[in-house]
DNA sequence: AAAGAGATGAGATTGATTCTCATTAGAGTA
DNA sequence: TACTCTAATGAGAATCAATCTCATCTCTTT
């Protein structure tokens, strides 16, 4: 049950859909069955995943979504903030659903490839400082360590 | 005149030439012309610098250095870490000289573009922590902050 | 000078992403 | 329903930094 003073919070990723939903509007944008097709199936994905990774996801669909219409989509729902776009070193991009807010940053092993996640409110106290010292007006930023995770650590040694 | 307490280090980049020297000893890859012309352009090379800026710089020489050489000669002094690759958001990648055992991260203005290099002693101390906690290995990182720079936001508010 | 190993360069190739533009879908109107 | 108008879509072409191929060159060592 939920408890009386919590307001009936939109379950699922109601709240993401209606942002993009009023995105779309804002921007004099039709949320047609593509559309549609790609935020569910971003707003459904965990973890990361490439755009043709979406493409081919919703081959199995009934309804037929062009790779063009998936970058599109992709670009919208960044533009949106429900998306980010990662550059893990490979040669192509990532893609990740972000929930309204929130934010993350990466360790990436460079043995295995793991990805962890990781969020420390010390360091983006930090970089806020570092960017008022500069007088910078930060928007967002994007953090990627590279090493070895422990697995591969007590693995090799 | 060079303090007597202070041993007379080499100047220029004399440090890093010979870094790369014993780099490809090490590796039992001969320093040969090619290669002398791209350590010596990068070497010189201040700010970031496209590979093609490279290959542009080279032609005026009397010596004539491929496109694929000049990639060649990066990647080797990126494994050398006399030089860092870098995403600045842009198509295609950015190059940068290092010097030995230096590092900074960078603040990107997304109206002008200009790239601001800044060092923060907490920042990686902060960092190292995180890695700690959570048994990562760390051996290298890329922060990059986006947003206005101090110029653009006293032009537009 | 002959042999062997690494290095080079011109040009072909790659491949993720973007672009083009003819066609379609859908909202609004009469 | 039929008509109009505009945004949206999709198939395939185009892009273009980066990589790859492989014939040729350069050294060093016998
Ligand atoms: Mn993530
Ligand atoms: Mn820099
Ligand atoms: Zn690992
Ligand atoms: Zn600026």
């Amino acid at each position: 049950m939920t408890p009386p003073l919590s307001p009936p919070r939109p379950s699922g990723h109601q709240r993401e859909r209606l942002a993009f939903e009023e995105f779309l509007e804002r921007r004099g944008l039709k949320l047609t069955r593509q559309r549609e097709a790609v935020m569910k199936a971003v707003l459904e994905a965990s973890g990361h995943f490439e755009a043709e990774e979406v493409v081919t996801l919703l081959r199995q669909g009934a309804l037929r979504v062009s790779r063009a219409t998936v970058y599109r989509t992709l670009d919208l729902m960044k533009e949106c903030q429900l998306v980010e776009k990662l550059d893990l070193g490979t040669p192509h991009s990532y893609y990740e659903q972000v929930n309204l807010g929130e934010h993350h940053d990466h360790l990436i092993c460079v043995t295995c490839g793991a990805v962890t996640e990781f969020h420390d409110l010390e360091l983006e106290t930090v970089q806020a400082e570092v960017c008022r010292r500069h007088g910078f007006s930060i928007t967002h930023h994007s953090l990627r360590i590279f090493g070895q995770c422990q697995a591969c650590l007590e693995k090799t040694g």
